[in-house]
RNA sequence: GGGCGAUUAGCUCAGUUGGUUAGAGCGCCUCCCUUACAAGGAGGAUGUCGGGGGUUCGAGUCCCUCAUCGCCCA
C-alpha cells in the first residue's frame, strides 16, 4: 500500500494514526530472551488522584527517550508502566466528592462501600493518564500494566509485610504525629502546609509545691496553646541561665559589630532586650534552675497534678518566660526532652477527633478550641493568668483537610531502619542471601558499593546516581543515614491493610494457651509476638518462661500475622472468638511502591501470579525465563529529586531484603519543572500546563522535542506559561498572557486579563464563582514543532527526489566530496548522540543530533545536492546522489527516532516505500517499523578527515562571501564574478571546491590565480593566507572603511596574542603544546592582515 | 538554624581537567516567498560571566567573602 504523506506538517493527524500502529502491533511488548540483555525501567508509577502535568511529561519522556534507545540497540526493553492508589490523596478527593454530590460522610457509606467507590474512581482516572502517556508516545509495555493494590502486587505487600514481621522488624510503637482532627489521621510531613494565623501568646503560672522562703512561689511559662497543659509532664530550665544568657549576648554584640547599617538599629535594639532580660529574668531562672537541681516540683494547676521540674537545654533563657511546660504527646520538642527524661512519662489529653480526652478531668468532650476558652477562663479565675498577648503564628495544616494539624502521639506501626543486633538476613532463601547491620545501612552500602559479593565472588551490584553522582548521592546517604523508623500505618480505609491480628489476653490465660499455639506458630506462614505493657516484644518460644516471673503483666498484647490473605479469611471467626481484631490501619502508601521493581514482576512467585485478563502471564514458560528471573535486577531508575529519600531508598531496601539484590544500578535524576517566576508547577496555583494542551497545540514530538532539549542536568528548569485568553472575540487573533507577569484574580488558580481586566480560572474550578475558565500553554513549545516542520519537509524533498532509488555497493572513498563529507558528519553526530545519552544529558544529546540535521544535512547537504537531482544532471551521479541520500535519511530517521518518534515513524514508512534497499556499501538492517528497527550505526571508516577539512573551507569562503554580498546588498539571484588570489596547498584546495562554492555563494564565474588582480569596483575577501575579489559590486568609500575595521580588529587580536608570548611568565610556564598553539595563530592572524593592508594598499 | 545548589546576551540555558577577544535556541534588525520548508533561507547586532577580594603567566571555570534566589532537613 502506499502511503500518501500530507504537504503539510500536522502532527494532530498524524500522531494518533502512528499511535494506533504500535498498539495494534504491541511494538513496546517486552518478551523474557535468554539471548538478549535486558534493559528495565520502572515508571515512578503516577497517582491515581488526578491526571499527569509537565513534571510527569519530563519524567515520562526522559523514561521513553532512555527505552527507545536501548531497545533500538538490541537490548529486550522493558518500560513498566502502573499507577498508585496514593492512599489519603485518593481517598480525600472521594470524600469531598461524596460531601459534595450526596452531602453524606464516609461514615454514612462504610467502609466497604467507600473502598468500592474509590476503586471506581481509580478505574477511571488510570483510563486518563494511559491516555495521556499513550499522547506522549510513552513505549510501556501496556500489557504489563500493574496497580499497586492488584492482586500481584497485593500479594507481595502482605509477603513482604509477614516477612518483615517475622523477623521483628515491623513493630508497633508510640510515636508523635501530625494528626488531621477532621479526616482522623495521621498526616506525613509532605502532606502539611504553613499558614499564618492570628492567635494569642498566654503566660501561665504554676504554683511551686511547697516554696521555701525566698524561692519564686510561682513558674512562668508561656504557650500558644494552654489546652495543651493538660497533659503537661514537667517544666524545664536551663541549667545554667547565667552562662547561657552570656553566651547570647556575645553573639549578638558581635552581630552588632558586623551588622550591615540597615540592621544596625534592629541588632541594637535585640543587644538591649537580651540585656534587661539578663538584669530582670535570669536572676530568677537561676533560682529556678537550684530548686530544679534540688529535686523540688510544681503543682499543675486544673488537674492537680505534681510534676518535676527539670533541667534541659532546651529552655531559652532568651526566648518566652525562660522557662517551658513540657507536654510530651502535644509537641515535637517536648517529645523530645521526654527522649531525654522518660521518668516524666506522656500523656495524651486529645481523642482522635480532636475533642478532649478523659485525660483532660473535667474537659473531657470538649473540642480542643472550646477547651482552650474554658482553660483560661479557669486559670484566669484561679489567678494563675499573668498576662495574654495577640501573635501570629506560622501553624500546620493539613493539605488535606485544610484544617490545623495536631502533634498527637499515637500508636502506629513502624519498620525499624536502624542497625538490629544480630543484623538482618537480606534475600532469605535466594542464592543471594546475607546478612546486613539493619535495613538503612544496607541500602547505604548499596550507594557505596559496599554490599558483600556473591557467593561465587563476583561483585553485587551498586547503586549509582546520574549525572551529578555525588551530589545526589550525599542527599540519599544522607537522609538513610539518620536510620528513622518508618511509620507505615495510616488511619484510612484505603490502602493495604496492616494484616495483623491483635487481642488483649490476660497473662494467666496465654499462659495455658502457649502450649498448643506453640505448634501453630511454629509453622513457617505464621508468625506472632508477645507484646508487654511497657513496648517489649517476647517470642512465643520465649513467652512462657517470662511470663512465669512473679513481676509478669497481669495482662499482654498479642499480635498474630498470616502470610497469607487466604488465611485471615478462614481464621477469623476463631480469631475474633478468641477476643482477637484485625488491625483497622492500613499501610502507607510508599510501602507498597517500595516494592514496585519486583512486585510488578510476580515476586515472589512469577508462576502463580494472579495477572489481570489479557495481560501478559510472568511465570517461564519453555526456555523463556520467568518475568523476574529476566527483568530483576532492572536498570535505571528516571525520577525527580524529591523522592530519592520517599522512594528510591525504599526501593533499594526492599529489593535487597526480599531478593539481596539491588532493584536498579542508575539512578537518573532529572530537572523539576518551574514556570517563568521560578516556582514549581501545582494545578493548585493555576501555573501548571496539561501536556495535552501542548500536544493538541504543538503535537506530542514537540512536546517532547522541547522536554529533551529542557534536561540540561542542571538543578531547575523554567518554562515560561502564558494562558490562552478566553475573551477574544471570533475573528479576533488569539492572546497569550504571561502568568509570570499578569496580576492575581480574586482566587488562587485566577489571573486577570490584562486587556480586559477579567478575571479567568486556570484551574477549572470556580465555574460556580461565575469565571470563566482559561487554558495554559507555553510558546516554548513552538521550536518543537518547528523542528517537526523542518523535518517533515527535508523529508519530504528527499522523497521528491528518490525518482529510483537503488541499492548497489559503494565504495565511500570514491564518492564525490558533498558525499564523503555527509557520511563523515553522520558518523560523528552518531558517536556524539551515543556519547551524550550515556553521559545522561538529553539536551546535548539532542542538540547534536539537531545540529547534524538542520546546520549539516538540511543547510549544506541538501543544498550541495540540489545540481545533482536537477532534470539534465548526470545520471550515474544523479543514482549515486539519491542512494546516499536515502542512507543518510534512513540513519537521521533511526538517530532522531528515540526523541520524535511519531514523526520519524511515519516518514520511515514512506521512505520505505521509495526505496526498499538502503545502505551505502552493504544494505542496513530494515525493519516494518522504526520503533522496533536498528539503531543508527555510521561506521567509523565513514568519518573521512580530509572531507571534512575541505568542505569547512569551503563553508568558510562561502559564508564571507555571503556576508560581503549581504553587505554590498547584492541581489540574490545575481551571480558574481570571483577571482581568488592564493597558491600552494590553498590554491588546490579551493580548486577542488570550486563547483561547490559557486554554486552554494552564488558565483557564475571562479578563477584561481597566485597573482589574482583586484578591478576598482570589486569588494575583497580576506581568509587566513587568501583573497576573494569579488568584482563589480563595490564603491571604494564602503570597501574602504570595512577593510579598515577590519584590520582594527585583527589588530587587537595580535596584540592580545603578542602580549602573552611577550609575558616571561607564560612562555616559561605553560605547556609547550599551548605556546605552540598560540604562535601558529598568531601567524595566520598577522597573514590575515598584512593581505587586509594589502587589499587597501591596492584600494589606494 | 544546618546542608545542597544557582546567579553567563532582552528570555531560556550550554560552557568538559583553568589556555585564542565566551556559545546555542528564542526574541530583535536588514535582505529574500530562490518549487522541501516564511513553522523557512542568507546576513547582522547584543555580554564588567551577580558584587568585592585572592591564587595563577593566564580565571566564566579554583579559593574566600557579600548579596539575591531556589531546594532539602530540623
Amino acid at each position: 500500500m502506499s502511503t500518501e504523506l500530507p504537504l503539510k506538517y500536522e502532527p494532530q493527524t498524524l500522531e494518533p494514526a502512528v499511535t494506533a500502529r504500535w498498539l495494534a502491533s504491541k511494538a513496546f511488548a517486552a518478551t523474557p530472551d535468554a539471548s538478549k540483555k535486558p534493559y528495565v525501567v520502572m515508571m515512578p508509577l503516577p497517582n491515581v488522584t488526578g491526571a499527569l502535568h509537565m513534571g510527569h511529561a519530563m519524567d515520562n519522556v526522559m523514561q521513553d527517550l532512555l527505552t527507545r534507545w536501548r531497545r533500538m540497540r538490541g537490548f529486550d526493553a522493558l518500560w513498566q508502566a502502573g499507577t498508585d492508589h496514593a492512599g489519603i490523596a485518593t481517598q480525600a478527593v472521594v470524600e469531598k466528592r461524596l460531601k459534595e454530590i450526596e452531602g453524606k460522610t464516609r461514615h454514612d457509606v462504610g467502609r466497604e462501600a467507600l473502598v468500592q467507590r474509590i476503586h471506581d474512581w481509580a478505574a477511571t482516572s488510570k483510563k486518563r493518564i494511559v491516555g495521556q502517556q499513550q499522547a506522549m508516545g510513552c513505549s510501556c509495555d501496556w500489557d504489563r500494566a500493574r496497580f499497586t493494590m492488584d492482586d500481584v502486587c497485593a500479594r507481595a505487600v502482605r509477603r513482604t509485610f509477614f516477612a518483615m514481621f517475622r523477623d521483628g522488624l515491623i513493630f508497633r510503637g508510640n510515636r508523635l504525629v501530625n494528626w488531621d482532627c477532621a479526616l482522623q489521621t495521621a498526616v506525613a510531613d509532605d502532606e502539611l502546609y504553613k499558614a499564618t494565623v492570628q492567635g494569642k501568646f498566654h503566660y501561665l503560672r504554676y504554683p511551686v509545691q511547697g516554696p521555701k522562703a525566698g524561692e519564686p512561689t510561682h513558674v512562668l511559662v508561656a504557650t500558644t496553646r494552654p489546652e495543651t497543659m493538660l497533659g503537661d509532664t514537667a517544666v524545664a530550665v536551663h541549667p545554667d541561665p547565667q552562662g547561657a544568657m552570656a553566651a547570647t549576648i556575645a553573639e549578638q554584640r558581635r552581630k552588632v559589630a558586623e551588622a550591615s547599617p540597615k540592621e544596625q538599629a534592629d541588632a541594637e535594639r535585640e543587644l538591649e532586650r537580651l540585656l534587661q532580660r539578663e538584669r530582670e529574668v535570669v536572676p530568677t531562672l537561676a533560682a529556678i534552675a537550684a530548686m530544679a537541681r534540688a529535686g523540688r516540683t510544681l503543682r499543675l494547676p486544673l488537674v492537680d497534678r505534681e510534676i518535676p521540674l527539670l533541667l534541659d537545654e532546651w529552655a531559652d533563657p532568651a526566648l518566652g518566660t525562660g522557662c517551658v511546660k513540657i507536654t510530651p504527646a502535644h509537641d515535637p520538642n517536648d517529645y523530645a526532652v521526654w527522649q531525654r527524661h522518660p521518668r516524666i512519662g506522656a500523656i495524651n489529653v486529645l481523642n482522635e477527633d480532636g475533642t478532649v480526652n478523659r485525660h483532660g478531668g473535667r474537659y473531657q468532650g470538649l473540642d480542643r478550641f472550646a477547651a482552650r476558652k474554658q482553660v483560661m477562663a479557669d486559670l484566669q479565675a484561679l489567678g494563675l493568668v499573668e498576662k495574654v498577648e495577640d501573635r501570629a503564628m506560622e501553624v500546620d495544616h493539613s493539605d488535606r483537610s485544610k484544617t490545623i494539624v495536631e502533634p498527637y502521639l499515637s500508636k502506629q506501626w513502624f519498620v525499624r531502619m536502624a542497625d538490629v543486633e544480630g543484623g538482618v538476613v537480606m534475600g532469605r532463601g535466594t542464592d543471594k542471601e546475607f546478612r546486613a547491620a539493619g535495613l538503612a545501612q544496607v541500602a547505604l552500602d548499596a550507594s557505596a558499593g559496599a554490599l558483600p559479593k556473591l557467593a561465587d565472588g563476583t561483585p553485587r551490584a551498586a547503586v549509582g546516581f546520574h549525572p551529578d553522582p555525588e551530589r545526589y548521592r550525599k542527599m540519599y546517604d544522607q537522609w538513610l543515614g539518620e536510620k528513622r523508623d518508618w511509620c507505615i500505618s495510616r488511619q484510612l480505609w484505603w490502602g493495604h491493610r496492616i494484616p495483623v491480628w491483635r487481642g488483649e489476653m490476660p497473662t494467666a490465660a496465654l499462659r495455658s494457651l502457649l502450649p498448643m499455639l506453640g505448634a501453630q506458630l511454629a509453622r513457617d506462614d505464621a508468625a506472632a509476638w508477645i507484646v508487654l505493657p511497657d513496648g517489649d516484644k517476647l517470642a512465643p518460644q520465649a513467652a512462657a518462661a517470662a511470663l512465669a516471673a512473679p513481676d509478669a503483666p497481669a495482662s499482654v498484647e498479642v499480635q498474630v500475622c498470616f502470610r497469607d490473605a487466604a488465611q485471615d479469611q478462614q481464621l477469623s471467626a476463631i480469631l475474633q472468638g478468641a477476643g482477637f481484631q484485625l488491625d483497622p490501619d492500613v499501610l502507607d502508601t510508599w510501602f507498597s511502591s517500595a516494592l514496585w521493581p519486583h512486585s510488578t514482576l510476580g515476586w515472589p512467585d512469577p508462576a502463580t501470579a494472579q495477572v489481570d485478563a489479557g495481560q501478559t502471564p510472568l511465570g517461564a514458560s519453555g526456555d523463556r525465563p520467568s518475568s523476574l528471573q529476566a527483568y530483576y535486577p532492572g536498570s535505571c531508575l528516571v525520577t525527580g529529586r524529591d523522592i530519592i529519600t520517599l522512594w528510591v531508598a525504599r526501593m533499594v531496601v526492599t529489593g535487597l531484603y526480599n531478593l539481596g539484590d539491588v532493584p536498579f544500578t542508575d539512578v537518573f535524576l532529572h530537572a523539576t519543572i518551574l514556570d517563568g517566576k521560578g516556582e514549581r508547577m501545582s494545578k493548585s496555583k493555576g501555573n501548571g500546563i496539561d501536556p495535552l494542551d501542548i500536544i493538541s497545540r504543538y503535537g506530542a514530538d514537540a512536546l517532547r522535542y522541547v522536554v529533551c532539549e529542557l534536561q540540561t542536568g542542571t538543578q531547575d528548569i523554567r518554562l515560561p506559561v502564558q494562558a490562552i485568553s478566553p475573551f477574544t472575540q471570533p475573528g479576533e487573533p488569539e492572546r497569550l498572557i504571561d502568568l509570570a507577569t499578569a496580576k492575581p484574580g480574586p482566587y488562587l488558580g485566577t489571573f486577570l486579563d490584562p486587556e480586559t481586566k477579567q478575571p479567568m480560572d486556570l484551574i477549572g474550578q470556580y465555574a460556580k464563582e461565575g469565571i470563566t475558565a482559561a487554558k495554559a500553554t507555553s510558546d516554548r513549545f513552538a521550536v518543537g514543532a518547528n523542528f517537526g516542520n523542518k523535518l517533515f519537509n527535508a523529508a519530504r524533498f528527499a522523497f521528491l527526489n528518490l525518482t529510483g532509488a537503488a541499492f548497489r555497493p559503494l565504495d565511500p572513498a570514491q564518492l564525490p566530496l558533498e558525499d564523503r563529507w555527509i557520511l563523515s558528519r553522520l558518523s560523528a553526530a552518531v558517536a556524539a548522540v551515543d556519547g551524550h545519552l550515556a553521559a545522561y544529558n538529553p539536551s546535548a544529546a539532542i542538540g547534536a543530533a539537531r545540529d547534524f540535521f538542520w546546520n549539516e544535512l538540511c543547510d549544506w547537504h541538501l543544498e550541495m545536492v540540489k545540481p545533482r537531482c536537477k532534470d539534465g544532471a548526470d545520471p550515474a551521479l544523479r543514482a549515486v546522489a539519491e542512494q546516499v541520500l536515502a542512507a543518510v535519511l534512513d540513519q537521521t530517521l533511526r538517530l532522531l527516532h528515540p526523541f520524535v518518534p511519531f514523526l520519524t515513524e511515519t516518514l520511515w514508512t514512506k521512505l520505505r516505500e521509495l526505496a526498499p534497499v538502503r545502505g551505502v556499501t552493504a544494505p542496513f538492517a530494515d525493519g516494518e517499523l522504526l520503533v522496533r528497527a536498528a539503531w543508527a550505526s555510521a561506521p567509523a571508516a565513514w568519518r573521512s578527515a580530509a572531507a571534512e577539512r575541505e568542505v569547512a573551507l569551503m563553508q568558510q569562503w562561502c559564508v564571507a562571501i555571503r556576508e560581503t554580498r549581504a553587505r554590498y546588498q547584492v541581489a540574490p539571484k545575481e551571480r558574481l564574478v570571483a577571482r581568488f588570489a592564493a597558491d600552494g596547498e590553498l590554491a588546490a584546495t579551493l580548486r577542488a571546491v570550486a563547483p561547490l562554492l559557486a554554486h552554494m555563494a552564488g558565483l557564475a564565474e571562479v578563477t584561481i590565480a597566485a597573482d589574482a588582480q583586484r578591478t576598482k569596483d570589486s569588494a575583497t575577501v580576506v581568509l587566513g593566507a587568501g583573497k576573494c575579489h569579488l568584482l563589480g559590486v563595490v564603491d571604494l568609500e564602503k570597501e574602504k572603511a570595512k577593510l579598515l575595521k577590519e584590520a582594527e580588529k585583527l589588530r587587537g587580536q595580535i596584540g592580545g596574542i603578542e602580549r602573552k608570548l611577550g609575558n616571561e611568565g607564560f612562555v616559561a610556564k605553560a605547556p609547550p603544546e599551548v605556546i605552540a598553539k598560540e604562535r601558529a595563530n598568531l601567524a595566520a592572524l598577522q597573514a590575515q592582515l598584512a593581505g587586509v593592508e594589502q587589499s587597501l594598499a591596492d584600494l589606494g
